[in-house]
DNA sequence: AAGTCCGATGTGACCGATCACAATAGCCGA
DNA sequence: TCGGCTATTGTGATCGGTCACATCGGACTT
């Protein structure tokens, strides 16, 4: 074995199947050129002697790269953190490597440095652009660079080159705006995740909702994504007597207004219905247990990474693939509203137990912020 | 500038600084012979050129790689996120490259192939070990590669070699046990994450708590790390009448607990308390809101960074590092035990409200695995 | 004033792969 | 039988860095 860092290279296998180097090069890129009974000589000494490509010498000669960072604003949010998982399995699976970079938002330099520092290892980049920092990291990124995108939504004017891949939420809203109707909501207000476009294909779904029933659409909260939010945007909506089902923009900001609701002293689900969005692990063991439209984020980062393979390989089967679409889940966090009659009960509901307005959790809750 | 992919090499910048390449390569490796107004010049060339040194050719040619595989069996549960985003900071900070590969557990094979595909493209590796997973693969790692390691305590015998980090939980894991023992609970049980040494640390501090307060220690239920699982443990004890203060491994495994003594017709914190591991995000804002452990795995990640870093740095100012500490912090899942009188009215405790149990719930559950 | 040492800089080879192009062989038809 | 074509294989240069070693002054010894 030639190379002193005890990894055979391609002129060892060469040496040792009794072919050039430049041979070896062909059978382990699929080159048409070789023949049979030669590609599997070698293939038997690569076997046999354990060897793997080097990526840095294949990256700097030009080759192939199979390898993709990820860039995102991001990592621990569930929406982001379970593509990424998917992303890992599916780069594991075709022997790719995944290298993760976090972008910053609000800094322009910023995305810029963090796109080309993405690029420069990897050569092919995957975007998760479900907030406004991906989106932009998503411009910067130079036309030459093979690339994929997770998008909340299909963009109108989409660019053909920029493949991108979502989930089909619009019915999902729409469906559970309704269901919340059919309980015998008059309305249904929205807590939404932001969105830079003015609106995300579930605000479109759930006003279509209201619209179709001849409702008219409250304003709906742009509440940002964490539990915070929801639980100050929830505060808000819970001193509205008329608020009886809020649909949120995913489970943590539901989590957040359940608690909002609970301080208020109006108790989920039989004063307010509330419905989530993501479905988290953890959302059936919640207290009630939620409510929500379950979305594979995970099959979004695998289908992502297909997209990107399918453009890498430059036109081949391109086969179509299969976008994950979200559902429904009926848990235990929306219900029928309130008998009209109980409607200025307020701190003694429907059941007839008292449930006090919590002001040292909410004390607690503003003060860690 | 010659490089026909767009970015300026080591030889442009030479040339157009009138020096040698060698002497390029001397001042982007901190190399200490070259003259202050040489290095200048260079320093100044490589700005203008916007020359950013090929992680690739570096790699190649042996030279520092300033890139990490952060090796883990998970990336979604809450620590192991948590970490991850500590490291991509840190890594981002001191202009690494960091990549991630999943290693699956039960698979000899598969941890040897995780372990050298972590190797062959980074040369530096990150093992988050808590789990047998994670410790299999660190033992996978060649003695030559540099590698450091989060683990959930120190080991005994270490090998001085392995650079290793964690957190200090024994102390808070014992406050939170003295905590319930004062609240007036008369022991307290402990569902705990698994443990591949018989014992976790925190683990270690819920027993010693006990039996320094002359207490008998119950059997502790090993119950792996999710929510599923405290569900399951703690249906069990929701059973025994005398269970009135769960210590739990972690904030997920104490949401399963909860609704599990929720379904069985016992309330949190009422007639059980409940204290969770980790202060996940959201723990505030469950309701009840989790009394916890709070651990910083975050910190914890740009810690072991650290010592992987001053390893490679080879001796040079291996600062002691501070390593985070697990902290008590208290909300409202935990509380005194409901009075004595009270303990055989099973469906009426102390409030006089009715808690049914949730037969639809449970079974809910039992379905949904 | 000659010899020695050291700081500063330059030259050649190499890491492990790829690309472009050359070379060899075998087969066919004219 | 010979030229030409194609299928297969081999050779040299290259990617962008690093390492080992050579070179060259100038300061310091003796």
């Amino acid at each position: 074995m030639t190379g002193h860092r005890g990894t055979a290279s391609i002129r060892d296998v060469a040496r040792a199947a009794g072919v050039s180097y430049q041979t070896v090069s062909r059978v382990i890129n699929d080159h048409p050129s070789v023949s049979p009974p030669t590609r599997q000589t070698v293939l038997d000494t690569i076997e046999r002697l354990e060897y793997r490509p080097n990526r840095a010498a294949r990256a700097l000669a030009g080759g192939p790269v199979q390898s993709v960072t990820v860039l995102a604003s991001n990592t621990s949010l569930y929406g982001f953190a379970a593509a990424l998982e998917g992303i890992e399995e599916a780069t594991r699976e075709f022997g790719f490597v995944m290298g993760v970079r976090v972008v910053e938002p609000d800094t322009p330099a910023g995305v810029r440095d963090a796109v080309e520092r993405a690029i420069e290892p990897a050569g092919a980049i995957i975007v998760i652009a479900f907030d406004k920092a991906g989106v932009d990291a998503l411009a910067s990124v130079p036309a030459t660079v093979p690339v994929a995108a997770m998008v909340p939504a299909p963009t109108e004017g989409e660019h053909p080159a920029r493949s991108s891949v979502w989930i089909d939420e619009y019915a999902a809203a729409k469906e559970a705006t309704n269901y919340l109707l059919r309980l015998g909501h008059t309305t249904v207000h929205h807590l939404s995740i932001p969105s830079w476009t003015g609106a995300t294909k579930r605000m479109l779904g759930w006003r279509s909702a209201l619209q179709e029933a001849g409702l008219s659409v409250p304003k709906p909260l742009l509440a940002g994504w964490e539990a915070s939010w929801g639980y100050e945007a929830g505060g808000k909506l819970a001193k509205k007597r008329d608020v009886t089902a809020v649909l949120c923009g995913n489970d943590d900001i539901a989590v957040g207004c359940i608690r909002a609701m609970h301080d208020a002293g109006r108790s989920v689900p039989e004063d307010v219905s509330i419905i989530g969005f993501d479905d988290v692990p953890l959302a059936q063991f919640y207290t009630p247990a939620l409510t929500t439209v379950r979305q594979d984020f995970k099959a979004l980062g695998r289908v992502c990474f297909a997209k990107l393979l399918s453009g890498l390989a430059n036109g081949t089967r391109e086969q179509r693939l299969r976008y994950p679409v979200a559902q429904l889940v009926i848990r235990e966090s929306a219900g029928p509203p309130p008998k009209p009659s109980h409607r200025h009960a307020t701190t003694l509901p429907a059941h007839g137990r008292a449930v006090p307005v919590n002001k040292r959790a909410f004390a607690r809750l503003s003060k860690e912020k």
